[in-house]
DNA sequence: GTACCTTTGTGAAGCTATGCACAAAGTGCG
DNA sequence: CGCACTTTGTGCATAGCTTCACAAAGGTAC
């Protein structure tokens, strides 16, 4: 208990590590397709656009998994990836909110590709609940706990409206689960111990914008403004 | 040309403290709408889930905006985070893949909301062009650099298949694109001054699934594992 | 077996981000 | 007007992340 961080870490993995994984493995997989048996970290680096030395010191965690002289033997470091990631076990994933997101989310392949598996689909429209989707019948959200449970969902995904999400988050959790996917643009409020990430098309074209504007602004070579001025002048 | 980083700063905000003005804009923004009129850095920070020290520091790279003693005016942060991030002018956005990705965000109504208007919408499937969707009709892909030019898009969102999407990349920035969001499941080459955000719906699950194995390991009090036994070793 | 080549794994340095703690600055009451 | 109280803005220490640079380790050729 001497080191709490905000993210566990039992044998040390930096969080930044941890978020390029699935990058590497990504990479690596485009690289066994194509039939290569080793890579070079060099090589590995490019294509998974990192620096090297990055990508040596992120492996380097996991443990020594590559080859002085040759580099790393691709389908081996898959496998150590996917095990250090808990891919080499099946994850029953839930979506809740069969809305436009929620229906996208259920068709999409790279979900169910490797570990993942829908196992549970919920809405609270009537409308909505019964209705066939990737082989499966959409629950209505009243059975949210009892499915859960029957069928050990331990990934929740939230697709629901902003209003929803935290009230969803809650039950979840009342229900077990510790780890929740929320696409709904609200901070959720959740107890110690339960991860949420958060993905947000809003946020993500903001933080565009700024960059985009910089750009802009740049070329335009505009003038100096305002708030400029009175820096300046400070300096 | 002194110092050349991975994103633009010309008065030098960090990345990290842009990646947060979206989340504390929509802390702002619901707070408006509850008819708050000033807010203390606190009660902010607890609003956006972070520390109130390091949003008041976040804060003081755009300005001195605050009251001592006060807070800060909801309405006037709001109004000055929004330009910060360029949201004060208008910016059309294209999206390139209307499958049922494409479709939900064109439906999704946080995007539309503040500053961001869909524009155009291209697809290759012909059974899918000159469909309406959200007042618009669907252009064929062959379209892409006349309508991008016509209509002033200035972001694009790429919500193809991963095969198909580093071409489009390509395409729309010889078209003259600098801003891409990509949703596809590929890393994107691009040139020095294009900024690309990625948004990837298995490494935000796998990333979960890090986490909760980590947990259910602790759990069962899960005996020492072999890799553990040779590290243990060397020590 | 030895000499040379390649590539890993990592110590160390530099850079960025975080959070504490407090002086400075403003409010409001008596 | 002065005093007590609140809250910002920031200097500073710490923690974490990135990158360089190189010794160590393995492969290959002869």
């Amino acid at each position: 208990m001497i080191r709490r961080m905000s993210q566990a870490r039992e044998r040390g993995i930096p969080d930044a590590t941890v978020a390029r994984l699935p990058l590497y493995l990504r990479a690596l997989n485009g690289l066994a397709e194509r039939g290569t048996a080793t890579v070079s970290s060099e090589d590995l680096a490019v294509a998974a656009g990192v620096n090297s030395a990055k990508l040596r010191k992120d492996l380097s965690h996991l443990g020594s998994y590559g080859t002085r002289g040759v580099g790393y033997d691709v389908e081996y470091l898959i496998y150590q990836i996917s095990r250090e990631l808990g891919l080499t076990q099946d994850w029953a994933v839930a979506i809740v909110g069969v809305g436009n997101l929620g229906r996208a989310l259920a068709n999409y392949g790279g979900f169910v590709s490797r570990g993942f598996r829908v196992a549970a689909l919920f809405d609270a429209d009537s409308a909505v609940v019964g209705e066939q989707l990737v082989g499966m019948a959409v629950d209505h959200i009243d059975e949210l706990e009892s499915v859960i449970d029957k069928r050990g969902v331990s990934i929740v995904v939230i697709a629901t409206p902003a209003a929803a999400a935290q009230q969803v988050a809650d039950r979840v959790i009342a229900a077990g689960i510790t780890s929740i996917l929320n696409f709904a643009p609200v901070v959720l409020t959740v107890p110690d111990g339960v991860d949420v990430r958060k993905v947000d098309l809003s946020t993500e074209l903001q933080i565009l914008a700024f960059h985009e504007q910089r750009k802009a602004d740049r070329e335009t070579g505009s003038p100096i403004m305002a708030e400029d001025w009175a820096e300046a002048m400070d300096a």
